[in-house]
DNA sequence: GTTGATACAGACAGATCGGTCTGTTTTACA
DNA sequence: TGTAAAACAGACCGATCTGTCTGTATCAAC
């Protein structure tokens, strides 16, 4: 068995439900795709919001490591790699299968603020706020967490226009903001 | 009969949509506390992806005639209506009520670009930004166009976040680095 | 007062939902 | 090879889903 049955699991309703949502996906059809049975999944979870806390947990950890190893490797220099942000993000919006950040996707969805879900959703945002102010910090910003905290707007607002609007283009749109944003950060 | 079926039907499922999602709204949740009969609400709307439509349309209208209102009570000369933007998303993100954009939430639960739900989304984004432009247009700047999109991104990344990780401080946030946008767009 | 449109209540259909349970088969390991 | 854990298939549960249909009540216009 290469991967495990959970693991195996997690991943295929990762897909499902960045592809269709979370109401929408029933945990049937997640079990059908996947070939496993139904005791399996209740084995190791004990309810569909825990398989969909798995699988965002999952979520994180993946898209920050990719995250940071897309920046890491665009780009040497702290300001630069503040930039290759958004070049890893105009990348990201142009795959097919881009759907918009799961997380905005869940708490969407999980709309209570003390919804387990919401609360991992917005872990989610403060982690990827933390690799972002580093970045800051590196490159010597004046005030890093204020520029931490902008460059997070213009992420987040790229991702979710991105989504909506169906087009990639606001990962540049973003790179323009962010440019004048930094020089008067760092200057 | 001050308000019509049809528009107490539409102004109920707008409320219960917003505040639990689509998908997890049931027709009967809403036809019960509507106080309408089943057939009533199929004799105006074919489906009830109908009736969401029916719903984002009058939140597009609200949406962006109250946004427009607040922001020119707000501010007279064109750049302080710009920056007056922000602060009318502040309030709105403090209020008790507020679950995100409707339009974002939409495009999360149906993610397809060529769904009606999601194009109209779409639209929605659209027309707001047409607006800014508007604003930007009015304040000179060299390329509204551009200016229209950075505090786009700030807007809708400001929105997100508020929702996601459930503070209003990120109005405050996206006004400030407006300020630097606008500065540079306009001087 | 009759007529026609509209809304009412609520049964009904067929599918699907999340979740439980039983009994069998496969797998891993000692 | 024997054994125990894990995964299998699939029936089953009660609830809920969207949407249809029937028959009655309300109401305004003529």
């Amino acid at each position: 068995m290469a991967v495990s049955r959970r693991d195996h699991l997690v991943d295929t309703a990762l897909e499902m439900f960045c592809r269709d949502g979370f109401h929408a996906t029933g945990i049937d059809k997640i079990l059908a795709k996947a070939g496993v049975a139904k005791m399996t999944l209740y084995n190791h979870f004990r309810s569909k919001d825990e398989l969909i806390l798995a699988v965002l947990r999952r979520r994180d950890e993946r898209f920050r490591r990719a995250f940071a190893r897309t920046v890491e490797r665009r780009a040497t220099t702290p300001r630069e790699r503040l930039l290759a942000v958004f070049d890893g993000l105009g990348e990201w919006f142009a795959q097919s299968n881009f759907t918009g950040c799961t997380f905005i996707n869940a708490s969407a969805e999980y709309a209570a603020q003390d919804d387990p879900i919401h609360a991992l959703s917005a872990e989610h945002k403060r982690l990827t706020e933390a690799y972002i102010r580093e970045l800051a910090e590196a490159a010597e910003a004046a005030d890093p967490d204020a520029l931490a905290r902008s460059l997070m707007l213009l992420i987040e607002g790229a991702t979710a226009l991105a989504h909506v609007t169906g087009t990639s283009d606001w990962a540049r749109h973003a790179r323009a903001a962010a440019e004048v944003l930094i020089a008067d950060a760092l200057d």
